[in-house]
DNA sequence: TTATAGCGATGCGTTTTTTGCACCAGCCGT
DNA sequence: ACGGCTGGTGCAAAAAACGCATCGCTATAA
């Protein structure tokens, strides 16, 4: 969109927070981008940039105008998911952030449905914390957003929820396999792999350990789901995961590829909440809103129970 | 603002619904503006406009687009407003769309008033009947509107209101004048002088005659309250007006400038609601929502009584 | 029917704007 | 004091926007 040009250039500028570096991501000159800075600055009447030695920051003027701008480009992508709505074809680009929890099964699931129906819609799928997911939605940078507890911000909405209870993850040949449900005190000194301390599992597992009083013999923590699945196979080693990161033959007892998932007693380790939803205020493109659908559709077929809407 | 033009070009196109009338208005040649008209379309990837033998005319997506463009300028006038007032000098402008009757000595006042205190203000002032302001409200040509009844969007956000009732103005040495309060009755072969049918004064009016079954020996209908004012002085004629449309001494029954004015008792006409407000939902730039204020007090030291918020 | 006037679209030469290169001045940490 | 970094500027080249003349089309009038 040529119009938009040196907003986007402000914005990138704002995000360096340097015109040179900012420049070469640009694959334009500093002094060209310098020059349109200056311009605009000069059409606002007063400076959006405090210029330091190590490169510029925003001054509160440009905190708004920034701010502005990325209303204005989340506006527009929205009005051009509309007007490529009306076409027929839908077009379009939706942005998720999500934790890894979903990012295994569920989400590449409800994508390809999705695709199936609708080849012209692209996607963007990171994987965030809570936090940084909300912090994502309030820049504009992404239009959905997944978390698994907490939330934080109230400036998020959300659409859909479903309550979520830790599952104990091991090779079927592990020794806690042969039981049932697993309580906290059985993991005493087996050995446990966990993720990071940002993730929304680890936190309720937190819950329980100080409620409990007990320690994990922690191995391994890593922020990688894709670690953490194939090690389970090498090692004797326990994990934990959430029904919607597992495939559902597993989260009924059965073993998929030499795993099995046990649940934990809820007295020991409280349920969480998965939330689906959007920046509060915000009127999403059509192709967002639609995939919302699917994704609060799906959650429905797997947890026709625990669905709160 | 530079990054700008190809958006109220296109804007331009729309209500002129010509590229070549368009093109004059913008004092730049039709063939300039047909192909930026041309390269915003390819961007979009689809037509914003029918193409007619006599013109152009918007089709589905330029109007989602035009709504956009009209709501990106706002929006704009917003942040620039805001970013002028942390400057400390309050700059800006502010559109207001009004009925003749507060345009008299009312708005004047205010608007004084206000530029007393903030001289950096500019203001765009449109004598517009009821619909017609609320549709200004609606393109966002306009940020605030004093619509004297009646109000028909649900999109109106009244933000204070007073009721008033309807006065019978005359010169001082007319028969009525002798009257403390003018019925209906009084009036009958009475020469009268009427605003047109779209103002509100003159449809409260019309309730009364429906109601008592009387006709007014109109001798004259006009839009225009200042021929109104000056007429009264010429001829032995009546005239109606509420009290923000009077100076203040008036209203208490005294003459100005050889004229004066009696209530009509309200079992004969009705009172009517004077609505300040702006379109809902909207955020209004810094120096409106500031003048709106002063609109607001000026109407509680006026009318302590009737003032509703 | 032809003639005409108005509309948007297009080829081409000209003007304006934007860009890139080379360089300057200022600040920081070594 | 120095090298390396920052943003800012003069000048020439490249790119974009513009205006003129003209085309094809359609509706209206004669």
């Amino acid at each position: 969109m040529r119009f938009m040009t040196s907003l986007r250039f402000i914005d990138a500028v704002a995000r360096e927070k340097s015109i040179r570096k900012a420049a070469e991501k640009l694959a334009i000159t500093s002094t060209a981008l310098n020059r349109r800075i200056l311009q605009i600055e000069e059409e606002i009447g007063q400076p959006l940039f405090e210029r330091l030695p190590s490169g510029v920051r925003l001054n509160t003027a440009g905190e708004l105008f920034v701010q502005h701008i990325r209303a204005q480009q989340a506006e527009l992508a929205r009005v051009q998911s509309q007007i490529a709505d009306l076409s027929g074809i839908r077009r379009g680009h939706v942005r998720v952030a999500c934790g890894a929890e979903t990012l295994r099964y569920f989400l590449p699931d409800v994508i390809a449905g999705y695709r199936a129906q609708y080849d012209a819609v692209t996607f963007d799928i990171r994987r965030q914390y809570g936090d940084a997911a909300e912090a994502a939605l309030e820049s504009l940078e992404t239009d959905l957003a997944l978390i698994f507890d907490p939330i934080r911000s109230s400036d998020f909405q959300t659409m859909a929820a479903t309550r979520q209870s830790v599952y104990c993850c091991m090779s079927e040949t592990h020794e806690l396999a042969k039981l049932e449900q697993i309580r906290l005190h059985h993991c005493i000194d087996v050995p446990a792999i966990l993720p990071t301390a940002l993730s929304g599992i680890r936190q309720l597992l937190n819950v329980g350990l100080m409620r409990r009083n007990i320690k994990f013999a922690t191995v391994i923590e890593t922020d990688s789901q894709e670690f953490i699945h194939n090690y389970l196979l090498s090692e004797q080693v326990i994990s934990f995961q959430i029904p919607i990161g597992m495939p559902q033959e597993m989260v009924k007892g059965r073993p998929v590829n030499g795993m099995v998932a046990r649940p934990i007693d809820i007295t020991d380790v409280p349920e969480g909440t998965l939330h689906i939803g959007h920046l509060r205020g915000r009127v999403l493109p059509v192709a967002a809103a639609k995939f919302l659908d699917s994704i609060v559709a799906a959650l429905g077929s797997r947890f026709p129970d625990q669905l709160n809407q």
